[in-house]
DNA sequence: TTGTATGCGTTATCAC
DNA sequence: GTGATAACGCATACAA
């Protein structure tokens, strides 16, 4: 069932059919009705994929990002909903390799390429050279936009998450209040904002006059047991116990806290503890859970706007936001 | 930069690049080499749009869902996954209208249908006679696999998630341990699978000679908050208090148990407590919350699975699987 | 082994 | 107001 078919039962050609469908003027209602009707009747849709190679559009957006899971799946569901109100689909690609393997990642952005979708969001982890290769030939074809970093040298249109702020923060909180252990809780160093992270942990030390201590650092896989591991592991290697700990998200964190109740620890009067997103849960947990807090749904939003924009041309030159955040305190904190 | 352009560059015929790009025999190895160049030089990549075209088939999946949340993810990572693994794109679908309109999701199926993806995934929760007739006309072109239930008269390929035998298994643990209250707390209404659970637990309770009791039954909205303030309903509206409280997923039953902690009650001793999908943090909690396992990874496996083979006609007949499930008791039960 | 020509289902240009 | 027809980028049947 295609134009030519529905051109025939309503006895007009295609070009009237395709305005009909397009509710382009120039048609007479006679003709126009009997087309209606002639769809109505056969059920036809047109074959956008015969429409998108004449347009050369196809209104899908794509997305390339590490694999769809429960800290995700905000920020997907805001992309979604934009798409959907700006009249696009939406393709997702996910990288199923271990370590986020780049080749992966490159075979996903072709993949994308190949499909003309109308632009990307890109949600990186580790940025390679590879990476950055293939970004510069897609985007001479579509726009990219990326989210929670810049990548140096390429000037994407991005929606920065800003990791280095709220590590300062948290830790000039912990500090105020006398801590001269802090742990902290690291996510997969295949991550290259962990690295951010933990330098911005160190410096905040430095600042501060306390020397780095390798053995209060681990590293977990941002689920509750890795942190309840991570946490065990710091205990086994220091002497002094540490009073204060952070960790790279609320999974770990929470599974961080149960290793403490486990040993007996009382928290937050022993030892305090923060971690990052503030899942559902955080406020739930005992004692509820201080986290900080940067709203995954608005970055989506903000990162789908701006890709759309750009692509009709709302938007011409870079553009860069950058995330806010906040810290809220619960239980797991004195103050 | 197409097929001509390449066919320019390396001084051959588009047929032969075709055949190249193809990986297809009767092309000298002089040939061949000229036109891997000049696609390695340029940066080529064919165009799926006008392949898709000729070839009738996008290799792409689509799925029409309600929304995404973390309920979600596991079976849209799994889908995702194995469409990676068998050569497909994915594009997703949501209802972002409230009560999930029906009119969203026929405007989510014709989308689908109109970029002529080759197979759909639906997640239905309300179905209505409109989704019944699209349904009945995309089929016609494309394979469409349905989850969580089936739809009488309309035998769709499916993998089926038994909501009604876990409600009869938990009921009857509840009444073998002597329970007389039982509360239930159900999830939206729309979703129709709630209403198969209601009428498990009715059915439960009459056979056990119970009378049932409206003031026991709350709903909720699935989140933590509406789980407790539901809990708070089922008190405030009865005379006894239960002494069992089945939720339909973790997230109220985790709400139910911070309201009954909030008012003293001690848990397990006092009230009984289960709760459904078993969520990473269901071991966590405390008491850590026995609870119903159903395994959505899994389920989007064989449902993307059994999509793809029916596309590619590895299966022939009327398909139909059910999910199996578990009951994990932990400390919020006494067992 | 290679090339030419046709078709896939649309949109858009142009002539009527 | 209407209809032929070229074009989009590819696969492929057929000819050479």
């Amino acid at each position: 069932m295609n134009i030519y078919d529905v051109a025939k039962l309503s006895n007009v050609s295609i070009a009237t059919v395709s305005r009909v469908i397009n509710n382009k003027p120039g048609v007479s209602a006679a003709a126009r009705e009997r087309v209606l009707k002639a769809i109505e009747e056969t059920g036809f849709r047109p074959n956008q994929i015969a429409k998108s190679l004449t347009n050369n559009k196809t209104n899908i957006l794509g997305i390339v990002m590490p694999g769809m899971n429960n800290y995700y799946s905000d920020r997907i569901d805001a992309i979604n909903k934009v798409c959907k109100q700006r009249g696009y689909g939406l393709m997702i690609t996910a990288n199923y390799k271990d370590n986020n393997s780049t080749e992966e990642d490159i075979a996903n952005f072709n993949l994308l390429y190949e499909k003309r979708v109308d632009g990307i969001i890109y949600f990186p982890t580790n940025v390679m050279q590879e990476h950055i290769d293939i970004i510069k030939h897609i985007r001479k074809k579509m726009p990219v936009v990326i989210t929670d970093k810049e990548i140096r040298d390429l000037r994407l249109p991005c929606v920065i998450q800003d990791f280095v702020s709220p590590t300062q923060e948290v830790m000039d909180y912990f500090i105020k209040n006398q801590h001269k252990k802090i742990a902290f809780i690291k996510g997969s160093s295949y991550d290259q904002s962990n690295e951010a992270r933990l330098e911005a942990y160190k410096v905040a030390l430095e600042k501060a006059g306390l020397t780095y201590d390798e053995g209060l650092v681990a590293e977990g896989a941002y689920s509750v047991d890795s942190g309840y591991e991570a946490m065990l592991e710091i205990f086994t290697r220091c002497k002094d116990m540490p009073t204060a700990v952070f960790a790279a998200n609320d999974h770990m964190a929470i599974g961080a806290m149960k290793a403490l109740k486990d040993k007996g620890i009382k928290l937050p009067m022993e030892i305090e503890i923060i971690g990052y997103d503030d899942i559902e849960f955080a406020k739930y947990v005992t004692p509820s859970l201080s986290t900080v807090r940067v709203e995954q749904y608005v970055m989506g939003k903000l990162a789908a706007t701006m890709l759309i924009d750009l692509i009709e041309g709302d938007l011409k030159d870079h553009h860069e936001m950058t995330m806010g955040f906040e810290i809220i305190h619960r239980e797991s904190t004195k103050v």
